[in-house]
DNA sequence: GTCTATAAACAGATAGAC
DNA sequence: GTCTATCTGTTTATAGAC
């Protein structure tokens, strides 16, 4: 499932053949097949588990307790750090993200990857929610707000290639990795852009 | 193109076969063969037309002058404006993001759409530059800004049913998109957290 | 659980007529 | 420019021996 995990997140589902994977982790296609039914099965497996690796870490960060504040931070470390520790994660959770219709859904390990994206983004909502309404965090669109925080952490440690070429060396070495936690909070403190009536 | 763009959008390079093209614009694949060499030459050329898009209509408003503060709110409504008035275009751009290895990028389509993502980047990094130099910008890593301005503005248009999910309804339907526009710079105005000491 | 062999469909790409 | 027919390799998946 490793060496899946890999091949899918660099070239997705289509791009990649049950024989390339059979190859790479040195086993026929056949004993392949006997251990997942079909290619669906095999992705929504790789897909399923990523997913609910996430939901752990996060549910159990979360549960440390601290304001809202405090806990969005600790959320955004945590992500950060589970998608900087295994590059091939935040290419597959993207491609979860926004790939819509590559798998029917209606298989049961679909369903339970499912599940587990709806629990971190739910999670996700209940935090910014509580954090509005002690006023720790600003008034706005939650679903946004969510957007927009997926799309900082995930996105960036998904952008290969060229993520390095904009930040100039590898996006998943450690100075650059915590670099990448303090840009991310620091843009949540303060946004980007200085308002001149504040100062 | 606009048949190919739809397509390639959804599932990607490999999920996506010339029959299936042909099919969908109402001609043979020989006759698709015809005016596109090989499958990675239209991809390349669908790919590239979308970036020099992007890139013309970005620079033509960044031309029309102001502060980089203004600027930059500019860039996020006309980069906003233009990956809702296209569902495919986002999903096309961010696949050209973050998956490398697609194309060998010998060939010379694709390597002037990576002269064109070359461009787009290249000028909103002298904008934050520039930001930064004025003082309107808050001082911080410009690949990093860049990657989250990125990621906000394009894994959102990207984000198909997941997004629609999230947001509760289509996240292309002309009030969500102009709420996207004032999320995402209120997000760049005054971030999400309020710090005690500031007010 | 692992293998060889094979099926049946489909892929990208070409030849050549019109 | 568009077509039919075809080539060649690869795809997912199965059958059945060990």
């Amino acid at each position: 499932m490793e060496a899946a995990e890999e091949l899918f997140a660099r070239r997705g589902f289509a791009g990649v053949g049950m024989s390339e994977i059979a190859e790479a982790v040195g086993l026929s296609k056949s004993t392949l097949f006997h251990h997942f039914r079909t290619k669906a099965d095999l992705y929504a497996a790789v897909v399923g588990r990523i997913l609910a690796e996430i939901d752990l870490e996060l549910t159990r960060t979360l549960a440390r307790g601290g304001g809202a504040a405090e806990r969005l931070d600790r959320w955004v470390d945590v992500l950060i750090d589970l998608l900087a520790s295994t590059p091939a994660h935040a290419r597959v959770l993207l491609r979860s993200l926004f790939e819509d219709d590559e798998l029917s859904g209606e298989l049961p390990e679909q369903q339970e990857a499912d599940k587990a994206l709806y629990r971190i983004l739910d999670q996700a909502r209940s935090l910014l929610k509580e954090g509005m309404a002690s006023g720790e965090v600003r008034a706005a669109s939650i679903p946004h707000l969510l957007q927009s925080l997926i799309g900082m952490v995930v996105y960036h440690f998904a952008s290969g290639e060229v993520g390095d070429g904009i930040v100039g060396r590898s996006i998943f070495g450690a100075d650059e990795v915590e670099r990448r936690k303090r840009e991310v909070k620091a843009f949540l403190h303060h946004g980007i852009i200085i308002d001149p009536e504040k100062n």
